[in-house]
DNA sequence: TCAAATTAAAGAAAAAATTCTTTAATAACT
DNA sequence: AGTTATTAAAGAATTTTTTCTTTAATTTGA
């Protein structure tokens, strides 16, 4: 198919534009179900209230020509954000840590829509073992090694207390996760090739705070 | 130079630096209690895996100054990190939305870390109003403009689906709401000076996912 | 058919953020 | 007391990211 692809001679995108990408992603697909089949970038930048260049940069990742004033197929340009995203795939992942921030992500439906299969969640507590939720079970953390021979999976989801995530996060490891998304406050210190993604709700909750007191002088 | 401003016309700490804040803050807690009284620069940056003349940069919008060949005083700095942050003060909050993740933010205990004080909870369901979550009554969602007229809400937290999502914020803002934590992939279309802070879970999964692709050729 | 307007693409410039370098301070050691 | 090693601070250089500018394509409308 694609020959370039062979070699990593392709930069990596930026962390800035990836995290921009899923924002286009949601807006097209809202635009597709309202029947638009082209859209522009100066169409794009305004309603997400960005640079209409920096649209253009962010989309050219997915290899999509637009056309001069025409703008993108939008179904085109669709597939080809899922394909570059990797959402249209389907990623496994276990999850660690059933508490209240664990089972909302459990129950998030639009996990699918990022291609994310939760296939299983581990907890320590007797309670809560052997339940489910979302349609996920809820499975005895002590069986985490020998599941994990058999699944092959390679995204961990944590969502454990602090206190206990360097530990789970050490296990999944062992266990061949290759990525972890960290929930948890904790730094994690781990083998330079684990992908680590920290969502730190503090980190916003800092900017919020920060910027309200900023407006009120 | 002009000497009679006595307008604070400090200039903005940039988004990469708070975001970075609660982190140092997180460590330097933990620190404390091990009974360390004074740190460095290049130990935080060690264990956070970061540049140390980035962690000098950073902390020093906090106004502390370290003592060379000792560092910075670890009571001091986190007095100050809490101080610059808002996170010691009594910021409140409400929160539209009371489903599964916004169960989890409501259930959570760590916000009062982050200063944040989610005083009431609103939802549309009928089934959920008159319940409580982590001690915080839900409510109803008419009840939303009679109820913020005698508190004084400058802070709303939005968790419902996204397709309610912009007429809730614009009723927030209504409201009186100054600043909104957005949890939903809606792109709010608000007054400027509304703060909008919008945490994207897809925003990560797609870094993550891109990250793991880019690491297997 | 041809001019006008809109647009993507490519590259240049600007802005922002990070990393590197130098300097001065100072505590610990000799 | 003097020397050395470590460190924060300040500023320079580099890198990254965003914004601006130009150019070429191409559809629309005259
Ligand atoms: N709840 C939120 O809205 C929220 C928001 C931001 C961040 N977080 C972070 O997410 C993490 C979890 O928060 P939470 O509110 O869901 O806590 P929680 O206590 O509700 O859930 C933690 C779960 O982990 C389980 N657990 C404990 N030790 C374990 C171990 N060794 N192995 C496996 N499972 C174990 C517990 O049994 C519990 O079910 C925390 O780090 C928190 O800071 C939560
Ligand atoms: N669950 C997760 O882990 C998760 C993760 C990332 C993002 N999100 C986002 O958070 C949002 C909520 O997700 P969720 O899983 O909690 O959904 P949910 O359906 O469990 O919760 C939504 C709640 O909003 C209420 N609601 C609906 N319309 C309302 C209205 N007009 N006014 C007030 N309340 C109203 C519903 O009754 C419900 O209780 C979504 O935008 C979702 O994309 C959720």
């Amino acid at each position: 198919m694609n020959e370039s692809r062979k070699y990593k001679t392709k930069k990596q995108v930026s962390e800035p534009t990836l995290k921009r990408l899923p924002g286009y992603l949601y807006f097209l697909e809202q635009q597709k179900e309202e029947g638009v089949l082209n859209i522009s970038a100066p169409t794009i930048g305004k309603k997400l209230s960005c640079d209409p260049t920096q649209v253009v940069k962010d989309l050219s990742v997915t290899g999509i020509k637009g056309k001069p004033r025409v703008g993108y197929n939008t179904y085109e340009l669709i597939h080809a954000l899922e394909e570059f995203l990797g959402f249209n795939r389907i990623n496994e992942a276990f999850l660690v840590g059933a508490g209240n921030l664990g089972s909302a992500l459990m129950a998030y439906q639009e996990h699918q829509e990022l291609g994310l299969k939760i296939i299983a969640a581990f907890d320590t507590d007797e309670v809560k073992i052997g339940k489910s939720v979302g349609g996920i079970h809820i499975l005895d953390y002590n069986k985490l090694f020998t599941l994990s021979g058999r699944l092959n999976v390679k995204i961990g989801i944590l969502t454990t207390p602090n206190n206990v995530a360097q530990d789970v996060a050490e296990d999944m490891v062992n266990c061949g996760v290759r990525a972890i998304w960290n929930f948890t406050s904790a730094n994690l210190d781990l083998p330079e090739d684990v992908i680590v993604q920290t969502t730190s709700m503090s980190s916003y909750a800092a900017v919020l705070l920060r910027r309200l007191n900023d407006s009120d002088k």
